[in-house]
RNA sequence: GGCUGCGUAGCUCAACUGGAUAGAGCACUUGACUACGAAUCAAGAGGUUUCAGGUUCGAAUCCUGACGCGGUCACCA
């Protein structure tokens, strides 16, 4: 297949406005997309934007150009106009042969693989808590667009930068040790990581004791008095919590001295740090390993937090920053409608956004890549904005190739997750809890009834986490989503399940079918339409691809893969496989099957979703 | 308040980037298993795409305004 259909129509649709009218119109005025369900065809030409052109009617329009293209091209063997649109339909030989020759590969749809090389950083967790639903999302989202880019050519690296310092692993920390009477993970039988999140927890609770007892005394009364909103009290402590954690908690004070202290690197400190943070790392390890993702390389933001100074200083040399009398570092971004951004610290000191400078040419000198992609909650989009603006101006040699992957957040049915409230969606758990719906749901069937149980239990496991990951996955990753962990996760209609039945079948069929000679397959003429929309389908797998990944969308995938699996499953309802009335049909369709089946795994392991033979 | 994103069936989400009668799933009603696997299929009901204007052959999509809901505006990360 040299040239692909739609250009083919489209240059063909050119040359009939070329014959029949004179015109000499361009690719980008013919609108050609595919067919609406309720019409006969696979492509429809929208003739509106020609009538200018032509200075005809569109319904002329569309039968004179649909009689030239069934009279030229081969591939349209029918046509019909409605209204503005001329629907074209692709003859069945064309299909039937672009199924046997070309989608029957096992690598139908993938890229080869290039050396353009991109890096993409997902997950970045802090080492104070477990990961959690927000996590989640973020992980399946930065794991499938990674898969997606590899898919479309790309070597790809996967990163993660690991919050590993700062105040909050800090209040562990110091929570284990004033509370944790020497207990660890094992002697309590806890998730490592979990275990560390509870001293963070614990932290929290004794802050907020000794701050309500603070408040009860005279020098609070003092400084609420001359609030100058004039606030309530509840109001008026909530907003005060930071400076009152800066200035009067002793618990405060303490965890400041112990990221002190850490910075100095005292021994004793130290070994602490690493200790817990072992613990954290042992239980991500584990949920990782669940969730079926890895990591190319990590980064540690204990080695990287003091990196970008040099290239502060190489922004000054070249005037892109300027500094200001107290020895600050600014940017003036005004001119990109961003504002004034400090850089640098009066102190020297770095903030955030230089680490982040110093981390992009890091992974730039490790990988050579000249395209990043940032997986990150889209509350950071205008960091993003500024840090993308920086690079861009210290004419860092890829800064034309970076993109923030921003996504909505995670609410729950009752609203924003809050940790205060206790009301975080536990990664762990998440994953429990729709493994035991999977569970609970293979209990009233047999069809694995005959396998071992841990075989089953194999099972069980894929279909509750495609469950989950294709229930998060499906949604377009700007959009802020609903998740509710109560009703858990679907397993009929729209679900990942769904699609793993409709290759679970492709592969029941097989497996009855035995070694069977499909070369009657080439003899098979006329298709029935379940066939036809299932080869259209599998027609734009290639493309869609492409698309996506341009986009960085793997939710587009997902919704392909529930298209095709809807499609098999109408065909597996309107027509015999084994028991077709000729060799030729039973070929053909045994070879449509494995198709379909291939192009279901190859799109949900891009999701990063495990197909079962059985289930 | 400035900037920014979003608003589609009761609920969760689509809509090929300006095209046809706005589509799926869940939930609800109804029908189909001695069939290659019913985690399936088929049918029904469900909509003034938040509202008001504008642009044009044509708008959920683009422009203006209003309303509602987020996010963000540190020498924090």
């Amino acid at each position: 297949m040299t040239q692909q259909l739609p250009e083919k129509l489209t240059s063909g649709v050119l040359a009939g406005l070329e014959t029949l009218y004179g015109i000499n119109a361009e690719d980008k005025d013919v609108t050609l997309q595919s067919t609406r369900r309720e019409f006969d065809g696979e492509f429809t030409v929208v003739t509106f934007p020609l009538t200018r052109l032509a200075r005809k009617k569109p319904e002329q329009i569309g039968a004179e150009l649909g009689e030239y293209l069934k009279e030229t091209l081969p591939e349209v063997s029918d046509y019909n106009v409605i209204k503005g649109f001329l629907n074209l339909v692709i003859a069945d030989r064309f299909w039937i042969q672009f199924l046997l020759n070309t989608a029957a590969a096992d690598t139908f749809g993938i890229a080869e693989k290039t050396d353009e090389r991109v890096v993409v950083e997902f997950s970045s967790p802090n080492t104070n808590k477990p990961l959690h639903l927000g996590h989640v999302r973020n992980i399946l989202l930065g794991w499938s667009t990674a898969q997606l880019l590899t898919a479309a050519g790309f070597d790809v690296k996967k990163v993660q930068i690991i919050n590993d310092r700062g105040i909050a692993i800090c209040k562990s920390m110091l929570a284990w040790q004033r509370f944790g009477d020497g207990a660890t993970p094992q002697s309590t039988g806890t998730k490592p990581d979990h275990f560390v999140g509870e001293y963070y927890v614990q932290f929290e609770q004794r802050f907020q004791e000794e701050y309500r007892a603070w408040q009860q005394t005279p020098a609070a009364a003092a400084i609420r008095s001359n609030d100058p909103k004039q606030r309530d009290a509840e109001e008026f402590w909530k907003s005060y919590k930071n400076t009152y954690f800066n200035t009067h908690s002793e618990l405060g004070a303490a965890a400041k001295e112990m990221l002190l202290k850490w910075e100095d690197g005292d021994p004793e400190t130290v070994a602490l740090w690493n200790k817990m943070n072992g613990w954290v790392y042992e239980g991500f390890e584990e949920t990782y390993r669940r969730l079926g993702v890895s990591f190319d390389k990590l980064y540690y933001e204990s080695q990287t937090y003091l990196l970008g100074k040099d290239m502060v200083e190489a922004g000054l040399e070249k005037g892109a920053f300027y500094r200001k009398e107290d020895g600050s570092v600014f940017a003036d971004l005004s001119d990109a409608k961003l504002d004034q951004k400090a850089i640098l610290r009066s102190d020297g000191t770095s903030l955030y956004i230089t680490q982040d400078l110093g981390t992009a040419r890091l992974r730039y000198d490790d990988f050579g890549a000249k395209r990043m992609v940032y997986t990150v909650a889209d509350e950071q989009n205008y960091h993003f904005q500024v840090l993308f603006e920086l690079l861009k101006r210290l004419e860092e040699p890829y800064a034309d190739g970076l993109f923030h992957l921003s996504y909505g957040m995670v609410d729950l049915p009752t609203g924003r997750m809050k940790s205060r409230e206790g009301t975080v969606v536990d990664a762990d758990d998440l994953m429990d809890e729709v493994i035991q719906e999977a569970y609970q749901s293979s209990l009233e069937r047999e069809a694995t009834s005959e396998l071992s149980e841990e075989e089953r239990r194999e099972i069980i496991r894929k279909v509750g986490m495609a469950a989950l990951k294709f229930q998060i996955i499906k949604v377009g990753p700007q959009k802020r989503m609903t998740f509710d962990p109560k009703e858990s996760v679907d397993l009929q209609g729209q679900t990942g399940p769904y699609v793993q039945n409709a290759y679970v079948r492709t592969r029941a069929v097989w497996r009855k079918a035995g070694d069977r000679d499909l070369s009657a397959a080439a003899e098979y003429t006329q298709l029935e339409p379940a066939e036809r929309e299932l080869i259209s389908h599998l027609y734009a797998y290639p493309t869609l691809l492409r698309d996506a990944a341009q986009q960085y969308d793997p939710s587009v995938v997902a919704m392909y893969c529930y298209e095709l699996a809807k499609h098999l499953h109408k065909f597996w309802h309107d027509v015999s496989i084994l028991n077709a009335d000729s060799e030729a049909a039973i070929a053909f369709r045994l070879s449509l099957c494995r198709a379909v089946g291939n192009v279901l795994k190859s799109g949900m392991n891009i999701l990063g979703i495990e197909m079962p033979e059985r289930m």
